[in-house]
DNA sequence: AAAGTTCGTTGGACCGAACAACAATCCTCA
DNA sequence: TGAGGATTGTTGTTCGGTCCAACGAACTTT
């Protein structure tokens, strides 16, 4: 029962629409599920899960398996049903720091190829745009000719409007009110749906649904990148705000009398945690972004003087933790190197500054899909509408995708 | 569509409750629909709205009205649903600073009868129940017998814990880990449902569906009395977090080098814009909290110690605004006069830190339901299960409450 | 090998919303 | 003032989707 706007009434049109979107969302977070399983997950009776899942079936979202190897108790076992190898799927495309990531994503949230390329600093958005394009040539070519394309999904590392995907404002990529959406597709001579969205939000989303967050409906990823911002997910939900800007948590006045930001006010929390106060502390030209991650990551014992920004990163952690009380944060981007090495600090500032009932609800974790947290993410969303409605979201697809990007 | 767990599929009866519940969650929002608007609103054909409009009636949760006097258009006019006059109710109770509250409210939101009983400070929590139900016994007397009383309500300025409506923490009561609900229902000998909420929880909660921010779906209420709290509301849900502790703003770190707060940190917002700050702004007592209020109340023009106040209240709000993204933002107890008189230095405040696109989208306003806010809250809080499951819950409530509570 | 257990399938029942036709009520215009 | 148009309420029917019961299939247990 979710989805929705609110005020309306259900039909029984909207009935089987809910019934086919959650029947595959269950298929597609757990890759295969017995329908005995489905039946007791639902709540429904099992002539009505058989009639959902020959509907999927015949339109080629999930597919008959072989019941599970393994058995447990008596009695005749459930057959499987599973996401097809080539049934539908989406681009996902994660614009990082200096680098996009472009991969073909299965229903099921398997990656099937990948490519990437680097972007050079103060690059242009159609040009931007036109490498994203090639990149997603390649990685569709490879697809099977007869599956569809449901979408794309864009992660962004800036401010982006959720209503009509328009990036307001990215100061890694100095970019300012960007319809990427519309640039990329031009660029593609394609029509599908495409989705944008913050890349701590989006990897939020995929932590939610496939990493550390599986089944906790109250988390917080907490990407550190040149900025920091939040991706939060209460109830379930994702917190977008009136605009889809909610979540802006780098810009928080960490320390009043602090150093300027360039957002206009002072000692934001990103000028003390974020990535150009790390690389100084760590004598890495701030211009060497890439460097900086490997860095990181191949450390195995802190440097002393990483050990004052892991504090900082926790005392502001209180300040999420407070307005939130998630029961997860996640620290991801250069977070996650940090954290491996400095947990004690940041769990230090956190219990200094967090108010004590919420400090004892949270747990503080790395993120269970590594990096691609934010890459995964940008998928999920984009296979977002066919949960929502899977026969209208697959009437709307692309089903010879290689062939039109090909010409 | 909305109030199921996820995951979870849909069956019709389900549909039914659904419908039957919002269509009776309009009537109460506006207190008297045509069922033509009804059918517009809801996107059900005019039969169904007849079938649903039908079982509400025979259950007594409205009752048909003459249609509506102003005509617009031709065609025969719409006969209107309203809430009868001796329909449901629930009970609601505000504990305020020094006063506790409690109200008969009928469903649609109309205050039916009103009592309250100061609070002495340091008073136990058996005692204050006790007050509070002489209270409700008080205003359930004079109900219509036949009347049926669907719950109860309770506003608590400090953490409540959602699951079970523990209060967790009251600083301004002194108390701890009370289980207040237990207490008031063994002081009635009653067996009613009975709902826990934070103040500002609730002031949002009747703000969003009676006040100012009608049909506006991201909203937050920032309570300033001893304590600062937020109650949120984004995407039409109530934030809540793991525990229902989300919200917890006052104790954001405002500046690091500040006061130690009660808390056990230093320089928390509310040690800058509380009540005690805002005492001693005026040269109120510290402990004479009631007289600050009508001081606050009566006063046409800001004092001068006023204004750094407003200014900082206004800073502060930058980091609810960065990190919600609401579109109202609704400030309420010792703020709204605070707002009044300084209305311009709170928005400078504010504008200095908030980062631009957020601060466009937000509106700084006062409560629309003056100091009803929270009380109201509770009463929708205490309806909130009707428009769930309207028979589960009617089936549920206390028909003949006043000559159970009388004996 | 037989009994017990669980699952998939099938046909019918049930429930609720949509639909179509008709009556009721009001507005507008001649 | 009366006819026509427009909109709504009512009623009987249809349609769609889930539930239910019975049966056969597949597997475990004894």
């Amino acid at each position: 029962m979710t989805g929705a706007q609110r005020g309306t009434g259900t039909n029984q049109e909207a009935v089987r629409r809910h019934n086919l979107g959650t029947l595959l969302r269950h298929v597609h977070d757990t890759s295969e599920v017995s329908r005995a399983e489905l039946t007791g997950r639902m709540g429904l009776n099992r002539s009505t899960i058989a009639g959902l899942v020959g509907e999927l079936d015949t339109l080629g979202l999930i597919e008959h398996a072989s019941p599970a190897t393994e058995r447990r108790g008596a009695g005749r076992p459930s057959a499987g049903v599973r996401i097809p190898e080539d049934g539908p799927y989406v681009v996902a495309v994660d614009l990082g720091v200096d680098h996009a990531t472009v991969a073909r994503v299965g229903l099921g949230g398997t990656i099937r190829e990948r490519a990437s390329a680097p972007i050079p600093e103060e690059t242009e958005a159609w040009q931007v745009g036109a490498t994203v394009a090639t990149l997603i040539r390649q990685v569709v070519a490879l697809s099977p000719t007869d599956a569809p394309l449901l979408g794309i999904g864009v992660a962004v590392p800036g401010l982006v409007r959720r209503s009509d995907g328009l990036i307001r404002h990215a100061p890694n990529l100095g970019w300012h009110d960007v319809s990427f959406g519309s640039i990329v597709l031009a660029a593609l001579s394609l029509d599908v749906p495409i989705g944008l969205g913050n890349d701590a939000d989006l990897g939020a989303l995929s932590e939610h649904r496939r990493g550390t967050a599986k089944k906790i409906d109250d988390l917080v990823y907490l990407s550190g990148n040149v900025g920091v911002g939040a991706g939060v997910i209460t109830g379930g939900h994702r917190l977008e705000g009136v605009a889809g800007y909610a979540g802006e948590v780098g810009h928080l006045c960490h320390d009043p009398r602090g150093l300027p930001c360039h957002c206009g006010s002072r000692g934001c929390w990103e000028t003390v945690v974020g990535a150009h106060a790390i690389a100084e502390a760590l004598d890495v030209p701030a211009d060497q972004a890439a460097r900086l991650g490997t860095t990181l990551d191949e450390m195995t014992t802190p440097v002393r003087e990483l050990r004052p920004i892991a504090t900082e990163l926790g005392r502001g952690l209180a300040a999420v933790v407070n307005t939130f009380n998630p029961s997860v944060v996640i620290l991801g981007g250069y977070f996650r190197p940090l954290f491996r090495l400095c947990r004690s600090e940041v769990t230090a500032g956190l219990t200094e500054r967090a108010l004590r009932p919420a400090n004892e609800a949270v747990r503080l974790t790395l993120p269970g899909l590594a990096k691609d947290s934010v890459l995964l993410g940008a998928a999920e969303m984009a296979f977002e509408p066919v949960f929502a409605d899977p026969v209208a979201s697959l009437a709307a697809a692309v089903t010879d995708a290689p062939a039109r990007l090909a010409g």
